[in-house]
DNA sequence: TTTAGTGTATTATAATACATAGTACAGTTA
DNA sequence: TAACTGTACTATGTATTATAATACACTAAA
């Protein structure tokens, strides 16, 4: 269900918090559904235990998770107030710059973002 | 006419790049039009000349400014042929699933990458 | 030629982030 | 008790970012 791409430069953390999300948002996982504990999970993908913990931290902060000392971790419901977006939106805009430069229209730019939308909703 | 942000977590090199192209977006800066040297750069900037340094050759790296040894640095004229679009597509896409995680329409999303889009093309 | 101003290159230091390794501890469940 | 949870800690190695301090090659003007 989740893979890691460790040739990649984003964190391997960082990767499987996006993945988890994803899952998510596509009902693949459910309010309840528990995820593999940090030890199976880091065995699956073949990296350290120490980074599934961290990715599994950022998750519960998120309040994507809710983990239990002993038992274990489990999907949490979805937010219904929303995040920060703000951030998350100043975190776009240099790529945005960087789209336009290469000679993206503003409609080029939407469409692709709605492309982008598109397949992180899509069921495979 | 650019200005560093010392507390923030992007890199002063990348924040540099990415105004330099904005004001040529703008059309602020044309082709031929010089810009300050490292040194002076630097200097109004408060920050080492290295870092400056560093932003103008990642910028003659993406052809956006050509520098001449012992003359000085240009703008170049907008490119093209676009860029590696895809990568830049790549890179946005985990904070699109951060957006759609926060509860936000395919339709909101789009709509404020228009608006980003405008605030990087408005001329203040 | 000399001088001052360009960009460039190198080495060193410091701080931080990322990932791994190994070990230990606290809590839960069968 | 035994085996499993998550958590905490130290240590190591690598990479990135930024600064500092020089040094070098080239250009333009005095």
């Amino acid at each position: 269900m989740f893979k890691i791409d460790i040739r990649s430069s984003v964190p391997i953390y960082e990767q499987l918090t996006e993945q988890v999300k994803r899952a998510v948002i596509r009902g693949l996982l459910k309010k309840g559904d528990p995820l593999p504990s940090v030890r199976k999970m880091a065995a699956r993908l073949e990296v350290n235990p120490n980074t599934v913990a961290k990715a599994y931290q950022e998750l519960e902060r998120q309040g994507v998770i809710i983990t239990i000392r002993g038992k274990g971790t489990i999907i949490n419901d979805m937010p219904e107030n929303p995040a920060d977006v703000s951030a998350v939106l100043a975190k776009i805009r240099p790529f945005i710059t960087e789209l336009i430069y290469a000679g993206k229209t503003r409609k080029e730019i939407t469409e692709e973002i709605g492309n982008i939308y598109d397949e992180i909703m899509k069921q495979r």
